[in-house]
DNA sequence: ATTTTAAACTTGTCAGACCAAAAGAAGCGA
DNA sequence: TCGCTTCTTTTGGTCTGACAAGTTTAAAAT
């Protein structure tokens, strides 16, 4: 038995929901159903089941029939939360890590940059005020998070949006450390106000160059603290 | 029974790999040592089992115990191709996703021209040489991937290697859709040329500007294609 | 017609069983 | 003693059956 038989049941339910015969929010047959149809055993559509609603496209309830859901950006990158965990512990993996938001948000500053509306820039500078007038650490880091992923939603991509989101939170510990070291929140509100400068300005070049000196920056903070 | 029964068997046992007490290649209990250990019933064992090998943690075989395994980033991303395919599927799925590879390559290939070595350019001629006299379309698709993870791997990161073969994957279908346009290679190695010169002469504006051209050309022939 | 209540599902979990594949032990031959 | 083959044990993959707990649905009562 080369192919395991969840596989094949998932990968049919699958088809199912992809070439349309199962909308979101349609309900699924029971897993009795399910197993009469497939001639398999319970366990079998459990585990299929089961596969499905890890990725998202499929949630249940205990009590009620699985309905078909929509996968989001956010849950799918969510679902990478636990490899990620592991990943960074592994010797490269955080400064891997940090390469990798670094070119992503380096990215999306230069893009935002050149589509930014004005609306656009006036929800950013919003963003940016609120991060300038953060009372304590929590509201900082919260704004400063938001303020990243006001750049990000500039690009209008739910996939650049959800990733930032993602990046924010695996990378959460970071922020953390490096804040320990006294950073002050002026240093990284300048920061912050260099990039936004340059977006409205519909610099690219400037806008690329400020976030990849910030992240530097963040990324320099953190090594320091965690060598200290 | 707020927390389900896997969710603790899983989150248990992945402590014990993240804090170093199972180190990869060690053996797992078995399934029904494990149940005796949580005083659980097989299919929760299972179900958790099976969380922990899609997420690249363990590899279980039929007939042998499961062993710890290193996540690699081509494992994670590998994990994502059913939601990928889903999340293509939507109206603007497509679109989003051709925007984020084209945001990837282009910083890789920008990179590319900076940190660049001899020994780099060369394998990227070689890529280069072998795309370019490819025979048939299959080893033309086979060479072009292998260009594109050439410049990948330039960077020195594997999830940006990672991602880049997954883009390659998931985007497959958009590259024959693209072809039967009845494209010349030449085109396509044309740009692959400029790009390739680019980083060659250690321009990173120069390289990000090819390869925007560059997919840029890929996506338009690939719409054109559809809506024919 | 609206609310209440009870019956009929459905999932979550457990238990025991069987099969085929793998691993380990025993035996065999050199 | 060493290497190979055979046989037993262990293990994951799957099936069946069962029960508790939650959800739907339909009947019943108001």
């Amino acid at each position: 038995m080369a192919r395991k038989k969840y596989q094949e049941i998932a990968e049919h339910l699958e088809l199912l929901v992809l070439s349309g015969r199962l909308k979101p929010g349609d309900r699924l047959p029971a897993e009795r159903q399910i197993m009469e149809d497939f001639d398999a055993g319970r366990s079998s559509v459990r585990e299929a089941l089961f596969v499905l609603q890890r990725q998202g496209l499929l949630t249940s309830r205990p009590g009620a029939v699985p309905r078909v859901s929509v996968p989001t950006a956010e849950g799918i990158f969510a679902e990478l939360s636990g490899p990620v965990r592991h990943y960074i512990n592994r010797p490269e993996g955080l400064r891997e890590m940090q390469d990798a938001r670094a070119l992503l948000e380096i990215g999306l500053a230069r893009q935002a940059a050149i589509v930014a509306t004005d609306a656009d820039i006036a929800a950013l500078e919003k963003a940016l005020d609120a991060n300038r007038n953060a009372k304590d650490l929590e509201q900082f880091f919260q704004t400063d998070v938001a303020f990243h992923f006001q750049i990000a939603k500039i690009s209008r991509n739910s996939i650049f949006a959800g990733l930032n989101t993602a990046f924010a939170d695996w990378l959460k510990n970071q922020r953390v450390q490096s804040a320990d070291t006294g950073t002050s929140f002026e240093d990284v509100v300048r920061y912050h106000s260099n990039i936004f400068e340059a977006i409205k300005n519909h610099d690219p070049e400037g806008a690329a160059n400020a976030m990849d000196l910030h992240l530097q920056d963040v990324v320099k903070r953190y090594w320091q603290a965690v060598l200290k």
